[in-house]
DNA sequence: CCTCCTTGTGAAAACGCTCGCTTAAACTTA
DNA sequence: TAAGTTTAAGCGAGCGTTTTCACAAGGAGG
């Protein structure tokens, strides 16, 4: 039925072993006997059984992504998709396979992972988002398998991640507010479990306290990166008696939920409000009014999450000393949603 | 190392067979030795061996995505997204793994499926949106490899598909804006090599004409599924000297890139122009104003795709004269972008 | 009491490939 | 020319499973 080594062999007037030999490069082969099984090959249309070879080789050129639970929510923020995209670019490129597995609750998740990785179907793990406690993280790191994180663990200092710099991002967005004339500036955050919204929030904080701005806590709410979270946000600002000027908000998506809340209330964005968010999706720019955002470059950060992690299995990084935390530049894209000072008020 | 099945068996005092036997759920074997076995796997943390596995049975249980050439594209689409999270979940369920792939060029897309089907990674695919002439779905059909197909061929009539009556949804899209008063209408289409371009066009026509309504070939433009091109499109509409009163558009993203153009312009919707489009992705409700859109249920699509495949993996709809074709239902989701009937003017 | 099932288990042959040894041939060197 | 060295290719033992076949023990049927 299918063509196999031993075919291959036979019809060549050669062994199997020369046959993989010639496969993989191996340099004793002298070229009239490569050309000859290559063009053999060639014409039975073979090739090679990738789980044969894996068996016997206990390495499955192939990683998996692992998506972080509450996949619904994720699935729908293009951020994924953006970082989905840089990682099955690179890992194409260097001859890897990507599977993608999310579990429904943290611990199906971590079924998945343990059989993946126990199972040998994976040779490592690129994990989506850092949660401040990881069930995944302790087993990927107990167990010895080579994975990177997309984001940062505060409990281990020693794994491979790939990450912004998310304090001076949110330091940069909120100055960036400041010098455009704002004093009353909120901030939207994330789920507070989330590393992220910790970070953001820290150098919005940092950000104000060197300005001497007032940091008022009624002035910070927290959310989900969810549209709805932002509507919510919104209206709750807006309702306050001394309301902010501008807000810096830690998540695009989110920032669509405060926009669509401002509009059906006929407040006008910059002028009421000003925002500045993170990630820069591409559909930041395409918003009316175009959203100021801190592009932190998605795409960048799921290609060299993969290489990275490539490198890793293959041990090409794995010396004591060597960098183990990647951080990928950010930089604010100005546009229309931050561009108006604020009218003079006090 | 790593604990194998001859670990398991040995420890239990039982043969490899045996364990096997328990972890296949074979009929067999008695409730004792079943039980005894299980409690020694937990024990030694035994993982079964998926490539050994999969190198005997011949299957993997997995399958694959392909998804087609100028990737960069698609994948920031929420479309593909969705597409994407109701396979992988659907999947998951049925316990198969899903690796996703994408090449540059249509070469390298071929090389990568014969890669991983002839080298039996993955049991079967799936194929997201359909040229007009796809090698891929000869080189899957000719082998007789399982694929399913989002999107239809018109070359075969006899695979596996999963689609919207992309026709019909047009059809529907049209006669919504005719019933709202307009009779000057636009369409703003796709790639022409795209069977979904060509079929929602047609389904548009159709509309028109039984309307008897004008069907000018300059209010129909081509573009491709990006922002930029229902901007253009925009423009050229605009500057038209008899301009259509409404716009039937390919995909919710070009509707964006339209809508961007009318509101630096100062025109608006649904005013000076209506808009319907296609796909109803997450962010349609999320502009302002909201658009109006077909929802073909992305999600639902990918599931039943995801279904339909493993489905055929495992023989269970091979014989002839089962339905080959799956069509999803859509319906009309009418938001702001489309709900004011136009000036009269002649 | 002998035969025939049934039930539970084991032995061993694949599955298609890799890789450490070994061997054979060809070439050096003294 | 004998011995050593290099180069090219073959042999065969796995890799961790599944699965066919065989078989022992016990019970049923005549």
């Amino acid at each position: 039925m299918t063509v196999t080594i031993k075919d291959v062999a036979r019809r060549a007037g050669v062994s199997p072993s020369t046959v993989s030999r010639v496969l993989s490069g191996h340099p004793r082969i002298s070229v009239e006997t490569s050309r000859k099984v290559k063009s053999i090959m060639e014409e039975m249309g073979y090739h090679p059984n990738i789980m044969a070879k894996s068996l016997v080789s206990k390495t499955t050129n192939s990683i998996c992504i692992i998506l972080p639970k509450p996949a619904e929510e994720l699935f729908t923020n293009l951020f994924f998709m953006e970082l989905i995209r840089g990682i099955v670019t690179q890992a194409s490129r260097s001859g890897y396979d990507v599977l993608i597995n999310s579990g429904a609750t943290e611990k199906e998740e971590l079924e998945a992972v343990s059989r993946l990785l126990k199972g040998r179907r994976v040779d490592g793990a690129i994990l989506l988002y850092s949660r401040k406690d990881d069930a995944v993280i302790d087993f990927l790191k107990n167990n010895g398998y080579p994975f990177v994180l997309v984001g940062r663990s505060d409990k281990y200092d020693d794994i491979l991640s790939v990450d912004t710099d998310n304090l001076m991002a949110a330091y940069d967005a909120t100055n960036h507010l400041i010098s455009m004339g704002h004093k009353r500036i909120g901030f939207v955050s994330g789920p507070p479990n989330l590393i992220v919204s910790r970070d953001r929030l820290e150098g919005y904080r940092k950000a104000m306290e060197h300005s001497g701005l007032e940091l008022k806590s009624e002035w910070i709410v927290e959310g989900e990166f969810l549209q709805d979270s932002g509507y919510r946000a919104m209206s709750f600002f807006m309702n306050l008696p001394s309301r902010p000027t501008a807000l810096v908000v830690v998540d695009d998506i989110v920032s669509f939920g405060v926009l669509r809340g401002l509009n059906e209330l006929n407040y006008s964005v910059p002028a009421d409000l000003a925002l500045v968010s993170f990630n820069n999706i591409p559909l930041a720019e395409l918003s009316t009014p175009p959203i100021s955002s801190i592009d932190i470059g998605i795409y960048h950060l799921g290609y060299t999450a993969s290489q990275v992690l490539i490198q890793a299995i293959q041990k090409q990084n794995n010396e004591p000393g060597l960098t183990r935390r990647f951080i990928i530049p950010h930089r604010l894209i100005v546009r229309e949603s931050s561009m108006l000072s604020p009218a003079r008020s006090e």
